[in-house]
Order: structure tokens, then sequence, then C-alpha cells
DNA sequence: CGGAAAGTTGAGGGAGGTCAACATCGGTGG
DNA sequence: CCACCGATGTTGACCTCCCTCAACTTTCCG
């Protein structure tokens, strides 16, 4: 099921640029400055000339759906800023079984702990635009800029407390509980982004939201048609639409 | 359930020290230099002299078992080291349900965040002993050292790791999996911490186990029996000797 | 020694999983 | 343009793992 169609970009990086080629044309379109996630991920915490030193560091990716950015234990050579689409992070059991442990969405920030090796695998949902920074460039730019350390702290511990809601939610939630909950979260982020909407995209398909949300495929459909027969949504192609949002918060109740 | 017993020592700390006293003499046997925890703590990022800045902020707090340290959603006025003891850290749902984001063993940092209120509540479950710091003056000092700020992030990574291990296991894991699980996790914590040894203390109760791994007490207090039974662990008073590991691991399956 | 708290064990039930059939959708080629 | 096909999603029947409720035992302290 995980095919050789879903080879890693980080692999083709090292190879003469099959996919998510890297070439310096492909960031002359405005640049850092002018990035359209700029404000609202990791890169606001710095002034121009650090922004310059970003920019020179930057290589532009892109992944078509169901190609995988890194894979889970691939030495990490680089850090990604998501601009375009929609990423599925996740991690496998050896028997098989899977855990999607987030969504990465526009703005989001991949390698954050700049660990060794990558802990989730990371799988384009949608036609994906990044911004590539070589790690050890990065690391390097990192520990001339305070600030910008400072920054990926912060988020850092932002990504801990989302961590612990999302526990709370695999251990102590019910699946309808966890569908409503998951659906109100995913809105939230979009109005971050600046997409507020009662609709909400969903880029993922089923068995993504079962194994993000510790359920199976069918619970999950199941779950959906429910709220849509009770009228707390309404099932769209493509998404769900938020018919009754009080209704939604009391059942995700935090 | 509750109870007023079991009120905060941060908001103690405010009023004329009545627990948790942290008075000037208490910093005198030994200072940071010679902190046993030291070593297995942040504070192994520091110089002599970084050592003895952080040395002036420090107080000393102890609690007896059952005090809260904090509690959630309390304004966070601090940061701890823990020198001696054990902690549960939680979160409760409106409703009461508890999910118990994890236990705190000694030399582990609570607040690593720096957020501005806690998102947990921590409790010590034996005689604790903690390191305080303002939270202020020690943001301070952070910001003035750049190693520090550097390895705290590299921690903050490692909670992140640690969060996704503990989202796969209630996501995807079975009950007797996330017992044997437990089990081999604290056994490696315990000898990370100098305590290596077959046998495992389990400072918490059966009921923080279960709302740590998502089950409820009885199903916990069956899966021991179970382990138990099939000689693979040996229930002792105060905690469980493993008997077999390889056996263990094979359930743990990770 | 006595009472409360913590832990264990058993019986029964229910939320969600499993298995299987069916429906729907999107792409492809005739 | 539509028939075909595989992938994705929905629905139903049944089952099982874990939860619930309850009784009992053990441990911990005063």
């Amino acid at each position: 099921m995980h095919g050789s169609a879903e080879r890693s970009a980080e692999h083709a990086h090292a190879e003469p640029a099959p996919a998510g080629h890297a070439c310096a044309h492909d960031r002359s379109e405005g640049g850092c400055a002018a990035c359209k996630v700029r404000l609202v991920s990791v890169c606001a915490a710095l002034t121009s000339e650090e922004l310059a030193g970003l920019e020179a560091l930057s290589q532009h990716v892109h992944l078509d759906p169901r190609q995988a950015l890194f894979q889970q234990d691939d030495r990490a050579g680089a850090v990604y800023n998501v601009t375009e689409g929609a990423l599925r992070l996740s991690r496998l059991l050896p028997d098989g079984r899977r855990q999607v442990m987030g969504f990465a969405l526009v703005g989001d920030f991949l390698g954050l702990a700049l660990p060794e090796r990558f802990t989730v695998t990371a799988e384009a949902l949608a036609p994906t635009a990044l911004c590539r920074f070589e790690k050890g460039a990065f690391a390097g730019l990192v520990t001339r800029t305070p600030h910008l350390l400072q920054r990926l702290y912060e988020r850092a511990g932002h990504e801990l407390t989302l961590a612990q809601d999302h526990m709370m939610l695999l251990g102590r939630r019910t699946a309808e509980e966890k569908v409503a909950s998951f659906l109100l979260g995913l809105r939230a982020r979009y109005g971050r982004i600046g997409h507020e909407s009662i609709t909400v995209e969903l880029p993922m398909g089923r068995q993504d939201i079962a194994d993000h949300l510790g359920l199976t495929i069918e619970t999950v459909s199941r779950m959906l048609t429910r709220l849509d027969r009770e009228k707390a949504i309404l099932i769209v192609p493509g998404g769900v639409r938020l018919m009754d949002i009080p209704r939604l918060e009391g059942l995700a109740a935090n």
C-alpha cells in the first residue's frame, strides 16, 4: 500500500533533481519579504536583513498529491515552511497500524525541533509548495539569530500544548466528540491563515481522519453521517459545512 | 474529589509562606554546582558563571504527597526543576474526565515552554523537592544565555517526540500493549536518572496509570494481573518487577 | 485493631471495531 | 459522451474489547 510512487523528495534532492527541483530561478518571484505566509509563519520574527539571509538559503519545492516529502527515520537534511497545500504527518507501527500526528497547513513549519532524523512521515494531500532550508545553514542562522531561536522555541511550546490537547482527545473522548472537536479545530486553523468560513475543506481522506482520531474509517463515516442527520453539519464534496457550531462546541466540550 | 487539601503551592508562595517555604537559607546546602540532578537536567548547558547566576534565582520548594505545585490555568509565575520525588501532570475536562499527560521524575523540568498559564496541574505523588526559578528572572537569564535557550529548545523538541510516542500509544494500541509499554518506558526513564533496575517503582496509583493510558482502573489492574500470571512481571508492593523483558518488548512492539 | 483508601475480581453491557455489501466519485479510454 | 474501473466512502450485521457496576480483598494509617 505504500508503493514506490510515494518516494521521498528528500531523497530526490540528493539525486539529479527528478521531482522537487530547487533551481536558483525558483526563488525569483518576490522572495521571502513578499511571501504570503511570512506573517503567520516563524519568519515573522526576522528583521529585513535576517530575512535576506534566510532567503539566500531558501529553495522552492513542489509536491504532487500522495508524494512524500520525507519519511519517518530519514536523516533530516532540511526544514520546511508550507506555502501552499497540505500534508499529512504520520507514524507507522511495525505491524502497519498508523497514527496521524497531525496535518500541516499553509504557514506551518516542518522540522521544528531540528531533529537528527524525522520522527514522522510527511506526505502531500494536495498539490503542495514548500520553502526548503538546508538544515546546517538554517541551524547556523538560528544560532546567529536569538530572535529566531526564541520564536522557534515559542512555536515548539505551542506545538506541545496542541499535542496535549490531542492526547486528551485520544485518551478520554468519545467518537462523536473526537469528530466534532476535529472539525472545529480545523476550522479555527483555517481561520488563523485567513480562510474564515463556515465551510471546512477536508483535503485528507476519511482514513486519515480515522488514523488521526484513533478510530476506524467506518466510525468516522458514521459519526459524520450522524452529525449530518442531526443538522449539526452538512457533508459537501471535499469538505463539511458547519451548520450548528454551538452544538458542535457542546460536543467538543472543552 | 479534588478537595481543598490540594491547594497550590504556587498560590501559597504569594502568601506568607505556609507550605513551600523559600527562605534564603534553604539554598545554602551546596548550591547548583553540587546539585545531583545538574547533569541530567537543563542546567548542564551552563558554564560555572551562568550557574552562579542561576543559583541566585533559585529557591527550594518542598511538597508533601498529594499537594499541588500549580493548577491548570494558574498564571505561571515560575519554572521548576525536580530534585527529589515525583509529580503527576494532568488535565481535567469540564465533566471531570481526566488525562494524565505524564509524570515528572527527578531531573525533569516543569514550565519548559514558559507559558503564560500552566497547561496542566502538577501534584506530588511522594515527598518532593524542587528548585524554583522566578519566571521573569529566568526568562531574563534565558535571553542573556543562548546556550541555555538552545538547551531548552532541544528539550522541548524531545518532549514533542515523547508526546508523539504517547499519541501513538493512546490512539492505536491495545490495553495490554499500553501497560507493557508504560512499564518499559518508566524503567528506561529510571535508568537515565541512575536507577537502573529490573524492579520499577510505581509512585503513582492505578487510577493515575489508567488516566495516563486512556483506560479504566479495572482494566489496568486486570492487565497487570494477566502479565503477572503469565510471568512477564511480578507485582510487588509499591511497584513491579519486570521478569520477562523480551516478552514485554514484544507486546510494546515499536 | 479498625476504618478508609486502594486494588482486585467477576458479571454483564455497550461503544466502537470487524467484516461484508453496496454506493459514489473521478479518471480513462472506447 | 458515456461505459468502465478502481478508489473512496457509506451502511448494515455482528462481535469483541474494554467499560460499568458491584462485591470483595488488601493495604495503609491512626
